[in-house]
DNA sequence: ATGGCGGTGGAGCACCGA
């Protein structure tokens, strides 16, 4: 089975990236962010005319997430718990059930948090505690589970070219990386990790200043996986070609092979 | 580098992203 996480940077811009991605890739599950639309103009239509069954939640010009998966998708779940306040779309959970056995799925938009002298960045913190409390609850049900999305968190120096350029960045502050690793130390494993313990390797390049081209990249789409999901993993592969598509997000789909 | 791009809403340019 595989497993993928992508933000698109605006679904309606980039439908032509995602179906072609999809035929070149053959997902069966796709964890999708930044959808930038409310619910009644995503494409539902043209995803599921390629055999995707679709949950998504969306809201006007931000944020906005969405699962795809060819198999059916059941006990979809809407919105991170602990806080009925917060009306940002990042939080879409649903369980799909394959002739193989069952996987919970998250699609997750982290909170960006900059800049870090704002009320943003208390946000991002306190969504990362309720992200926490959620998978201390998701990880009891000793499901194969799979927490994928945009954490807008680089974890470590390794996942940056340049980490001295992002010290004071929301993405990189000791109180975001200690959260991730908080995250990870209920019981997740970080999937590219887990395959690459050392390699520089990133998923998103800005639009500016040629960040592509001098490979001036960070890794902050993440695939967390509980030990059920873990010890099925196979392959994790980042889709870096799709950066150099015309009119690209700028982030690229991430994904993984469970053995099952 | 002084966000230098790109998307959204809405018809200017502010706001957001990372």
């Amino acid at each position: 089975m595989r497993i993928a996480t992508w933000n698109v940077n605006s679904i309606r811009q980039r439908l032509e990236h995602l179906t072609r991605w999809l035929s070149e890739a053959q997902p069966d599950i796709v964890c999708l962010q930044e959808l930038k639309c409310m619910d009644e103009v995503f494409p539902a239509g043209e995803i599921e005319s390629l055999g995707y069954n679709v949950a998504v939640s969306g809201q006007k010009t931000f944020n906005g997430v969405a699962i795809l998966s060819k198999f059916p998708l059941e006990d979809i779940r809407i919105g991170l718990p602990g806080d009925a306040n917060d009306l940002q779309a990042r939080y879409i959970e649903a369980v799909v059930s394959h002739p193989n056995g069952v996987v919970r799925v998250a699609s997750i938009y982290l909170p960006n948090g900059n800049p870090v002298d704002t009320e943003k960045f208390p946000y991002k913190l306190a969504w990362m505690d309720r992200l926490i409390s959620h998978a201390k609850g998701l990880l009891d049900l000793e499901e194969i589970l799979v927490l994928a999305g945009d954490y807008n968190v680089i974890p470590t120096p390794l996942d940056a070219r340049h980490p001295e350029k992002w010290v004071n960045d929301a993405l990189f502050k000791p109180e975001s990386r200690e959260s991730f690793q908080n995250l990870k130390a209920l019981g997740l494993t970080d999937s590219l990790r887990q395959c690459l313990p050392d390699e520089a390797v990133y998923t998103f390049w800005d639009y500016q200043a040629g960040a592509r081209q001098r490979n001036d990249g960070i890794r902050i789409d993440h695939l967390l996986l509980s030990p059920e999901a873990a010890s099925k993993l196979t392959s994790v592969c980042i889709d870096e070609h799709v950066r150099d598509w015309e009119k690209p997000s700028d982030h690229v789909p991430v994904m993984i092979d469970l053995a099952l």
